[in-house]
DNA sequence: GTAGCCTTGAGC
DNA sequence: GCTCAAGGCTAC
């Protein structure tokens, strides 16, 4: 669970300025028109710019040391090397410090990054007489004597990836992810799991690992009734702490009782498996980055106080927060909405996001620490049936999602878009985008599990969103009663404490 | 839109 | 296990 040293990295340390808005903002990739730099003040006048110069010199100032110059030396050592490489390089285009080839010329980030985006675009008209010199200081006055010089130094636009292999690319690093760590393997390491997004996927005897279901004599109810019950207000659930919450293990289907026919499986259209794979990519991606940058990382505290384990949430915060920052939807809503309903839903998610990293087999959570065992939560609430309910919520929601991300996907959007939640303005928008996931969730339970078990499975997951509502109420009461001096300032903001 | 850092797959 | 060279992400 995070740290402070976890703020020294800078998405850290852009989080940590408190302001909800204009992290959100932020996210959208929305540029406020007044916040021009200095650099594009100036681009937007002449001056600066030096007489066009029509000869370019094309031979980039190359000393690459080879492989065996960098020897075995140690990361530290290996990184002043390279820095040292890139010292000793200089870009074609522009003059800056180069690290290496891109897009078949030496060229520096800079110039790369500018290729990338400018090389397949219709030609620009440079505003002067062409040639314009292009060094670091004048290489962003005139784009189109930049991207003359990229080509002239040899910068290739065909080896620029287009969007149907953008997509091979990233259908390959999805496909090692789930390679890399698969149910039969132990838990990954600490490295492994930041690199690869993958989280603690059950092996196959905790997949297994089930009783008889208790609900299958209630799992008749009609699909969108218990759909709409997983977000709305379950009567008699509101207070207190869940009913159902006995860790109580779901029936998979045997692998042979799902039909061979594909009748019976819904066919989903295009949309909704863009859709899916997007949400889905969000979350593998965001449950695994960590923003501690610390090398050698303290290990977790076994038995850490209320304030200390609140303020272990604050990664999974900021967890939420990229995620919810890749949802179009989310991205779509108004600003004040986006932050009402961030704030309303902060606990479930959290409380989610612990299930999800929760590994069955040893009774623990696994963080970007280590993994802390559950019974540390136990010392710290105070609060016995509190720990046992948080625990049986793991056990259960993790019996039945296992490792499908796109299923922690739609969990985490249900109890995102929640039109009852506190302030909401356009109550309608959120009804209407509940609406939509809720369909998207049926139809890929039954796409996945045929039309005969989606509904075993839609109730099954209605009743674990009910619990999350009112386990995260539960957990609410507590957080107030903490002393709001020794909170993180993010989670103070979006917790509701100040 | 730019620039810099990061992650990743491929190749050696 | 290393380097290289792609794209992604995000502060500015």
């Amino acid at each position: 669970m995070g740290d402070k040293s976890a703020e020294a990295s800078e998405e850290g340390a852009s989080l940590d300025g408190v302001d909800l808005a204009r992290v959100l903002t932020s996210m959208a990739s929305i540029k406020p028109l007044f916040e021009q730099t200095d650099d594009s003040a100036l681009s937007s006048s002449s001056a600066g710019l030096s007489p066009p110069d029509h000869t370019y010199n094309t031979t980039p100032i190359i000393s690459v040391p080879s492989p065996s110059d960098l020897g075995q030396a140690d990361s530290s050592e290996l990184s002043r090397k390279r820095a040292r490489m890139k010292d000793e390089k200089t870009c074609g285009v522009c003059g800056d410090k180069a690290l290496g080839y891109n897009f078949n010329a030496i060229t520096c980030e800079s110039c790369k990054a500018f290729f990338r985006r400018n090389a397949l675009k219709t030609k620009t008209e440079c505003l002067f007489q062409g040639g314009c010199e292009i060094d670091v200081r004048t290489r962003r006055f005139c784009p189109a004597c930049r991207i003359h010089k990229c080509f002239a130094i040899g910068m290739k636009a065909d080896m620029i990836l287009d969007d149907k292999e953008k997509k091979a690319r990233m259908e390959r690093v999805i496909e090692n992810r789930s390679r890399k760590y698969r149910p039969d393997e132990m838990s990954p390491t600490l490295t492994q799991l930041a690199s690869m997004g993958g989280i603690c996927e059950p092996s196959p005897q905790v997949a297994e690992q089930v009783v008889p279901a208790e609900t299958s004599s209630q799992m008749s109810s009609p699909i969108a009734q218990a759909a709409m019950a997983a977000v709305v207000e379950i009567p008699g659930r509101r207070f207190g702490l869940p009913q159902t919450l006995h860790g109580r293990m779901f029936k998979h289907p045997p692998r042979e009782l799902l039909p061979s026919d594909p009748q019976f499986y819904r066919r989903l259209t295009e949309d909704e498996k863009w859709i899916l794979n997007d949400i889905s990519t969000a979350f593998q991606v965001t449950i695994a980055t960590f923003n501690n940058n610390d090398p050698n990382p303290k290990p977790p505290n076994p038995n850490p106080s209320l304030n200390e384990l609140i303020n272990s949430t604050d990664e999974t915060v900021r967890q939420l927060i990229r995620f919810v920052g890749k949802v179009g939807d989310f991205q779509q809503m108004r600003k004040d909405d986006q932050i009402s309903c961030l704030k309303n839903s902060v606990m479930q998610s959290v409380l989610l996001r612990s299930a999800c990293v929760y590994i069955l087999e040893k009774d623990v959570f696994l963080c970007s620490k280590g993994e802390v065992p559950t019974s540390c939560l136990q010392g710290a609430l105070e609060n016995p049936s509190l720990y046992a309910a948080h625990v049986n919520f793991c056990r259960s929601i993790k019996s039945i999602i296992l490792n499908n991300y796109t299923l922690w996907a739609l969990a985490q959007i249900l109890a995102l878009f929640n039109p009852c939640g506190n302030a909401i303005l356009d109550r309608e928008v959120l009804s209407s985008l509940q609406d939509k996931y809720i369909i998207l969730l049926k139809h890929y339970l039954e796409s996945e599990f045929a039309f005969t078990f989606a509904q075993d499975y839609m109730v099954a997951l209605q009743d674990m969103l009910g619990d999350l509502k009112t386990l995260g109420e539960a957990y609410t009461t507590v957080i107030y009663n903490v002393n709001p001096t020794e909170i993180e300032p993010l989670l103070l903001e979006v917790f509701n404490l100040k």
